[in-house]
DNA sequence: CTGAAAGCGCTTACAG
DNA sequence: CTGAAAGCGCTTACAG
């Protein structure tokens, strides 16, 4: 492998003209450049990133510290890690994937051992203790995710509070004042994972303000009981003619047991759901949706990350909430 | 933060000491290297994993090379990133998502820069441009997928035919004498991607040995088009009651479909697929079928990297094959 | 505008 | 067994 020092003797100057050309920060006599670049044409030379890591203290690679050990239906967050790679890649910045099943404790590790300059926190709850143990170190991160207190950090998210607003009415506006809420399972709230939280108090605010009664019924993020309880959900005809449903398991398996069961959208029921178009095509869902739009999350957040890496960020660490956009579907009677 | 220097002068010995303690490639005499480590303790040392990386010419990070720009159904890619990066912390490495669109630039660029000790390669295919460009710079990486000419790296892969042999011989076992084989679209083949090759040419020659029509039939791997394909598939009352489905969208569709046509299994059709459990979790599959296994592909793959890294792999690279199971669950008529 | 020198924070022969 | 020195391959003030 070549080095600079090849590089400087094969072109005849001295290895920080080399480097000067390599950063292009400081302006270097055309003639030179053109013998530096051919010099390093020829040797075929690439600078080493773990020295200029070193020397500059930035190692270009940002962490993402995502763990899928606990509740989360793969699909979506699948789509959440490919997004962030190729936002950070525009960014000249590569990504590392931080998956120990403590998150806490892949935090500390990665701002001690300095092998990224920054992280990204997927799947955040409220008072997550990694947002404490960054905050202590003042190390640059963005959360995907509201928490209550971010402590300085920025956090990016889709609003689930407005998408939850936006689809109760628009059942409300169809005529509907009986809705059956199917939303995740106990654990997810228990857990204060902040999308849930957010999107289950505007959308039980909406219906009161709206005089529709929202039953709320939890259902298992696992496929197969995801399953089980939607047949039970729709075998009911006592039940409310309308679903709003913010579980993607449910949402996912809604078309098959509909079928399983005879039913109709929207003859026999109208149905409104929040979901990645990602998770749409997977499962070739049918319904009228806010779209969760992980790409665009995605983007902001790593954005937001690269900024405050250069030194722009707003002090005190910004909150960005990507508007609820509704995708209409024909699953709603009129 | 703290550096090497900050705890030597800490304990009251050379940086060299504290160094020996860090890697424990050296004996150190235990009260020396007691006070080493209340002095890291003290100072909350960790080591810096640039520096460190620039003095060992190791930076304990593997380059994952996948690009979800193409043909992959993505259910089944993430199985495969998660279970990677699980394997290689395992082993005390990082890994590095490299995602370009053009692989081979993607591996050009990690291996001159250096930022990974080693590479893994995912979606390989016959004559893979990405193999060439590895062998050329004599790199260390293992393939995941089985090309005719591995050039002397590792690779790591189902046995595909083997499980496309089983799938064949149980249909033929249970008195089917004509089979549609659902597959993967042209451009599948036309890409030359060796897990559907393999699949492909071994039920082939199992049919031909067991007197056994196999209609071949190509399905889209784009979910809407697949359910169409699918459709038109099932309709066909002229068409063979057993059905081979290699092509992750057509078998996660296939119980809608079957419902939508009030077709039941194993009653009007017998089934076998080759799906991962993961797949077959996220879309409650009820199939007999060859389960895929990432998570033993994707360990195999990172122990024979990290053997090879040790530099105790074998000379010529070593060819591993998963061998096939099969899974019974009752969607074959007997 | 270019170059010599110091420094980033480690590890590793090599003396002692 | 411990320590002083050199080196990994860069970048960045600082002179000239």
């Amino acid at each position: 492998m070549a080095t600079i020092g090849d590089v400087a003797s094969e072109a005849g100057v001295a290895r920080s003209t080399v480097s000067a050309v390599l950063t292009g920060r400081k302006f270097v006599q055309p003639e030179t450049r053109a013998r530096v670049e051919a010099a390093i044409a020829k040797l075929d030379y690439s600078v080493n990133s773990g020295a200029r890591a070193l020397a500059t203290r930035r190692t270009m690679n940002l962490g993402l510290v995502v763990s899928f050990h606990g509740l989360e239906f793969s699909p979506a967050l699948a789509t959440y890690i490919f997004a962030i790679t190729d936002a950070a890649r525009e960014h000249g910045y590569g990504v590392l994937l931080l998956t120990q099943p403590d998150g806490v404790a892949a935090v500390r590790h990665a701002i001690a051992t300095r092998e990224v300059d920054g992280l990204i926190l997927m799947s955040v709850t409220e008072d997550d203790p990694r947002i404490e143990a960054i905050a202590a170190a003042g190390f640059p991160a963005v959360l995907i995710g509201m928490p209550e207190e971010a402590r300085g950090l920025d956090a990016v998210d889709l609003d689930f509070a407005g998408a939850a607003r936006k689809l109760v009415k628009r059942l409300a506006d169809a005529g509907h004042d009986r809705i059956t809420f199917v939303t995740w399972p106990d654990d997810v709230y228990e857990s204060r994972r902040t999308f849930a939280l957010r999107f289950r108090d505007a959308a039980l605010e909406a219906a009161a303000r709206l005089g529709v009664e929202l039953h709320v019924v939890p259902c298992s993020a696992e496929p197969d009981e995801a399953l089980g309880a939607l047949r039970e959900i729709l075998r009911d005809d006592e039940a409310p003619r309308a679903l709003l449903v913010h579980n993607d398991a449910a949402v996912a398996f809604l078309p098959l047991v509909m079928h399983e069961l005879g039913l109709q959208v929207p003859a026999d029921h109208s149905v409104v759901s929040l979901y990645s178009s990602e998770l749409g095509r997977l499962y070739a869902l049918p319904y009228t949706a806010v779209e969760s739009e992980p790409e665009h999350v995605a983007t902001l957040a790593v954005e937001a990350l690269v900024r405050r890496l250069a030194g722009s960020g707003a002090p005190n660490g910004a909150a960005t909430l990507v508007a609820a956009l509704l995708t209409e579907r024909s699953s709603v009677a009129e």
